[in-house]
DNA sequence: CTCTTGACTGAGG
DNA sequence: GCCTCAGCCAAGA
């Protein structure tokens, strides 16, 4: 393993870790705001790992507001009852409000 | 070392 | 607006 790539990792973590209660992200937004947008893939394998880091997972979707790692979670709708607790409204593991909730690290970090 | 898989995205039809 | 294809990078078999 790369330093590199640990760093990778970490400042995927730390990004994470920065998204404000009741917003979400894509990993394409956090993989652009790490100068690596071709790495989306590897923002989503890096938060597989994100157990035990204190990083909330569940606000990390695709660019379709789309739970796409909800089967990495326990539940089957675990994921989802986290973000509707957030006042995040979600149906059938689909964001309905996306544009509003959606938190652009670049902007705000 | 090669092939497959995956919590993705953008472009083209 | 929906579907398909290609590019990308890392880890496991």
């Amino acid at each position: 393993m790369k330093p590199e790539t640990l760093n990778f990792f970490e400042k995927v973590y730390e990004v994470a870790r920065q998204i404000p209660y009741g917003r979400v992200t894509s990993y394409g937004a956090i993989a652009k705001y790490l100068a690596a947008p071709r790495s989306a893939r590897m923002v989503g394998y890096a938060m597989n790992g994100s157990v035990g880091k204190d990083v909330p997972a569940h606000r990390v979707v695709n660019r379709n507001g789309l739970l796409t790692g909800k089967h990495h979670f326990d539940g089957t709708n675990l994921m989802q009852q986290l973000l509707e607790s957030e006042g995040i409204i979600v149906i059938n593991s689909q964001i309905q409000n996306f544009d509003e909730v959606f938190w652009d690290p670049a902007q705000e970090i």
